[in-house]
DNA sequence: TTTGTAATTTGACAAATGTTGACATCATCT
DNA sequence: AGATGATGTCAACATTTGTCAAATTACAAA
C-alpha cells in the first residue's frame, strides 16, 4: 500500500509482528479476523504468522501431567509395586512404535518436573530413552541449573543409532545439564580386560560418578532373541539362553534380573562395564520408561527389584502388567 | 451401542476419555473426525471432550518468554537502565486496563522461570501484582519447592481489594510457596506507635524476614492525586504534595523516591511499617511490573535507583520511557 | 534503469471446528 | 414404573481456520 514496510526491513528481529499475532491469538483469544484487522494485514497473513510462530516454538502446548498420574491404572500400579508415581499415556491405535513414541513424549514432559537443581541423573540407553531425549532437546528447551547427567552403561554398537553415549549426551543437552560420559565399551571379550579398564583412572572416575547419582532414567529390556541386548551385540543368543536358564526374565542397564528383580549371574557379568545393579536400589528416583507386551515381564521384574520409583507406560502395557 | 459403558460408570476418574481425546488432538495432531473414529464416539462428543479438557486446564499453552525478551525495545531498555532482562508484551488496542492485564499475564508466565528452589521472594502490592498472582493461581499450578514469599509492606484499606496481604498470600499459593505475612498496618497515626509495633516480637520477626529476601516483585506507583498510595489511605493529598515538593516522582513499596531513585524523606516515613528501600538495592532479582503512561516517570525512578533488575511492561510504555 | 529472484502478501476456495436443538439411552432416585 | 438428570447422538448450519496459486514488493545483479 502507501509506504512499503515489509517485514524484514530494518527491524532488529523481524519477528515482532509474528509474536504479536501469536500473543493475540493464544493469549487474548482473538480470532484470526480480529487479529488481521488490528494488524492491518489479511487474515491469510495471520495464518502464516501463526504457523511461523508454531514452527519457531514460540508457543508451547503441554498437558498437565497430573491428569495422567491420576489415571485409574496408575493407582493400581502404584499400589501393586509400591511406586511413588505412575504416568499412563493413553494408547491410540498405532503399532507398538507409536506407543513407544507417546510414552517417550510423556516421559519428556514429566522428567523436568522430577528433576531439581543439584541432581545427578543416571541415564541408561534404548530407543525409548533416545526418543525422550530427542523430544526434550527439540520441543522448547528446559534448563534446570546445576544438574549432571551420567551415562550408566558403556557404549555398544547398536544398529539403530541410540547408543548409550548418545542417549546421555542428548538428554544432558535437553536438560541443559552437564554430561559425564563413560568412555568404555559396554562389554569386552574377557573379564581381565574389563577389570583393567575399570581400574583405568579416567574410567574409574567416571564409574565413581555413577555411584553419586541420586536419580536415574532407564528402560526395561526383554529377554527375547530379538531383544536389544542381543541386537546391540552385548549378549549372544547363547549367552541369553544361559541367563534365561538361570531365571533371567528382564534386563536393566545391561544386567540380567530374575522375576523378583534380583541379579542373575552368568557368563557376561565380569566382562561388562557399567553401573552395578545394587547402586540402583536406593535412588531418590528411578524412572522406568517402557512400553509393549514383550516388555511387560521385564518391567515387572525391574519394579519388583525396587529399582523404579516412577513409571511411564501406556494404558495397554499397564493393563497387561496388572493382569500378570 | 452394544454394551453401555457410560463415562461416569464406575471409573475412578471419569475423565480418562477426555484426556485421551485431548492427547490425540493436541499432541498427536489428529483432527476431530479421526479422534471420533478411534474413540468410537461422535465428533460432537469429541468437541465436548476437548472443551472439557480446556476448561479443566488439562492443556496449557504458554509462550516462550525468550521471544519477548529479545524484542527490540527490550534491548534498548536493558541498555539504558542496566537491567538483566526485559519482557515486553505487545499492546493491543484496549485501554490501560487491558494493557495492565496483559503485563500481569506476561509476568505470571515469566516469574516461575525466575524463581529457583530456596528463594525468598518479597512481594509488594498493587493491582498488577494482584492480577499476576491470580493468574498464577488459576492457570496451571506451578510449584517450586522450598520457596518463601514475604509481604514487603503492611496492609492497608484499599477500596479495590488488592491489599498487600492478599497479594502475597495469593502469590504464595500460586507458586506453591510458604508465606510470611506482615501482621501490621502499612501506616499508623504516629511515629511512636510505629516504632512500638516494629519492636513487637512477632512483627520484628516478620520484618527481619524481609531482610532475608533475595528476590522481589513490585510495581511502580505514580505520584498523581489519584494514585494508589492516596486512594488506599497511605498518604493524604497533602502528604503527597509535600513529598512531590521535595522531589518525589515515584512510589516503591509505599516509599517515595526522586528522579534518581533516591529515597525522599517526608512526614510519613517514620509512621510506615514495611521494608526499607535500602534493603531492595542489592537483590539478586527485582522484578518491576508496571504499565501506563502515568507510571512512566515512576518506573524510570525505580530503575534509576537500581531496585529493579528485571522489567515487565508493554510496548507503549516502553517507548514512552525510552523517549523521556 | 531494467531484469531476475526470493520473500511476502493476498483473495478465493476448501476443510475443520463450533453451535444449536431435538432426541435417545442409561443410572438413579422416588 | 415413572420421573429426573447426565450423557451421548445426529444433522444442519455458522464460524473459524487452512491451503494454494497468483499478485505484489524488496533487493540485488545485469
Amino acid at each position: 500500500m502507501a509506504y512499503g514496510k515489509r517485514r524484514a526491513s530494518g527491524q532488529v528481529s523481524g519477528d515482532e509482528i509474528v509474536v504479536e499475532a501469536a500473543w493475540l491469538y493464544y493469549h487474548d483469544g482473538l480470532n484470526q479476523n480480529e487479529i488481521a484487522d488490528r494488524l492491518r494485514v489479511s487474515r491469510a497473513t495471520v495464518v502464516n504468522y501463526l504457523q511461523e510462530a508454531r514452527e519457531n516454538n514460540y508457543i508451547r502446548v503441554t498437558m498437565a501431567p497430573d491428569v495422567f498420574i491420576g489415571h485409574k491404572l496408575s493407582h493400581q500400579l502404584r499400589e501393586k509395586f509400591g511406586l511413588k508415581a505412575v504416568f499412563i499415556v493413553p494408547n491410540g491405535l498405532g503399532g507398538v512404535q507409536s506407543h513407544l513414541t507417546r510414552a517417550a513424549r510423556g516421559a519428556a514432559e514429566w522428567l523436568p518436573d522430577l528433576i531439581v537443581p543439584g541432581d545427578k541423573l543416571g541415564v541408561a540407553w534404548g530407543q525409548t530413552i533416545y526418543e525422550m531425549a530427542e523430544l526434550l532437546v527439540s520441543s522448547g528447551k528446559v534448563t534446570i541449573p546445576d544438574v549432571e547427567v551420567a551415562q550408566l552403561v558403556g557404549s555398544m554398537a547398536t544398529p539403530y543409532g541410540f547408543t548409550a553415549e548418545i542417549c546421555s549426551a542428548h538428554l544432558a543437552q535437553g536438560l541443559g545439564a552437564a554430561c559425564v560420559n563413560l568412555h568404555a565399551p559396554a562389554i569386552v571379550t574377557n573379564a581381565d580386560l574389563a577389570q583393567q579398564l575399570r581400574e583405568e583412572p579416567i574410567i574409574k572416575k567416571q564409574l565413581a560418578a555413577l555411584g553419586q547419582c541420586n536419580k536415574a532414567v532407564f528402560a526395561a529390556g526383554s529377554v527375547c532373541a530379538n531383544s536389544h541386548v542381543v541386537m546391540s551385540g552385548i549378549a549372544s543368543e547363547d549367552d541369553l539362553k544361559t541367563y534365561v536358564e538361570n531365571g533371567a526374565c528382564g534386563v536393566l542397564c545391561g544386567r540380567f534380573v530374575n522375576k523378583e528383580g534380583k541379579p542373575v549371574s552368568g557368563p557376561l557379568d565380569e566382562r561388562m562395564i557399567g553401573v552395578e545393579l545394587n547402586k540402583l536400589t536406593d535412588l531418590e528416583m528411578g524412572l522406568l520408561v517402557s512400553v509393549g507386551e514383550d516388555k511387560a515381564q521385564a518391567m515387572c521384574a525391574v519394579m519388583n527389584g525396587g529399582y523404579a520409583t516412577h513409571l511411564v507406560t501406556d494404558a495397554d502395557t499397564a493393563q497387561i502388567i496388572l493382569d500378570l
